[in-house]
DNA sequence: CGTCCATTTGAGGTGGATCAACCCTAGTGG
DNA sequence: CCACTAGGGTTGATCCACCTCAAATGGACG
């Protein structure tokens, strides 16, 4: 399961930032002086499974990792994306109810569900936070099913656009970590309509390309508009 | 905004249970001697819209309520119907983040908002029955993302069926509050082809109608292999 | 008994899926 | 350093599940 070293968790020494600032999650840890454990899963790697006992509950420090459901014939529906910063595998049940997997390399940082569940029974901050992480989630899941039941395909990869550009730009160049089979199953769509409404949005001076995950947004109103 | 009589908060008088067995909500209202009120809302009456002050919690005493969200043109998707004995409006962030409305005349009970989050800063049994309220519903987003984003009309049809009866089967017989464009917006498909699945599935014998939303169903295996 | 919606049913249109080449590029090995 | 390869991405042609538009039917309620 786990693939690499295994150190204590440290805080980072080059000073550099993850990218949501409100580092809730980091918070949490140096509140209840919690162990955190650093752990790293290669390319494509399963990270938990579907209904798998929910033992850890992990934050990105680099990579990017998906989480899916699917149906018994393939047909797969991803829930989200979560990129450096992002906490993911938090569970108020015993187990997980996605399967989480790298999509890149991939480096977290971990620490025990029980923990944390004993944790939150100490410090009433804790409580509140495993709660306000969850409603975040919950939060995605139902803006996503408005895109997901309601929106055109144009619509729903604008919407992708915005929300990558909001999570993972750096100087103005988005770097995908993604393919577009992925982005086609967390839109709901297949990878040749995500492919055929990113080349429009190229046509139509929208975005740019220097490589077909390297994206540069010229007209973010215009994906604004789109996004209905 | 509210239509009836205020009444205190009184444990039902005649036995009759709610239709969840662990109710929850009840049990916190108890543990933190909150104060309960009873309102009414009529037909089409709006409880509260998206993005307004979340004020307000409430458990459905009698009667049956929509959530939604809309597009600028009118698409719009109901994230969950609500039955007796559910919760709905639990924020963690200050505003809702669907508009409520009743579908059919509704009675509820409601607590303030802030009580809630002050006995949870108090009682950490408040604060994780807040967090497991707020996952379950995380949980069903979940799982109907899986529904908008990769299931056939007629699948979607089949969980919807299932779920309603799980959820207000008495005696056999499933009497459904909603019409068929509420069923197609929650479903993300329209209002004919919500009309046509369900004929389809009359026609095939799985279920009976006695009026359009009297639905007994007579086959629950042949909907379960459907729901994929 | 009549009116008004909700629902059903029919006919035709279409957005996105499917099937099928083809292209590009990063990685590999010579 | 370049040729080769494999996998990801693009593009084209066609199909079909579901939508749209339209009309008929039915049930609830005055």
């Amino acid at each position: 399961m786990f693939t690499q070293s295994v150190s204590p968790y440290k805080v980072p020494h080059d000073g550099k930032p993850h990218t949501n600032i409100g580092d809730t999650f980091g918070i949490i840890v140096g509140r209840a002086s919690l162990v955190a454990t650093e752990f790293s899963y290669s390319k494509e790697e399963e990270i938990y499974g579907e209904d798998e006992p929910a033992e850890f509950v992990y934050q990105i420090v680099r990579g990017a990792v998906r989480t899916h459901k699917l149906l018994s014939d393939g047909r797969r529906q991803i829930g989200a994306f979560h990129l450096p910063g992002d906490v993911f595998g938090l569970e108020a049940s015993p187990t997980h109810r996605l399967t989480a997997e790298a999509i890149i390399d991939t480096t977290v940082r971990l620490v025990k569900r029980s923990s944390l569940e004993h944790a939150a029974t100490i410090d009433v901050e804790v409580a509140r936070s495993l709660w306000r992480m969850t409603a975040g989630d919950l939060q995605h899941a139902e803006n996503h099913m408005l895109l997901l039941g309601r929106k055109t395909a144009m619509e729903r990869v604008a919407a992708f656009l915005l929300e990558m550009d909001r999570r993972l730009s750096a100087a103005a160049m988005m770097a995908l970590p993604m393919c577009r089979r992925d982005i086609g199953d967390y839109l709901g769509l297949t990878l040749e309509t995500v492919s055929r409404a990113l080349s429009e949005l190229h046509d139509r001076g929208t975005l740019d390309f220097s490589g077909a995950r390297q994206i540069v947004l010229r007209n973010r109103q215009h994906l604004r508009t789109m996004n209905a």
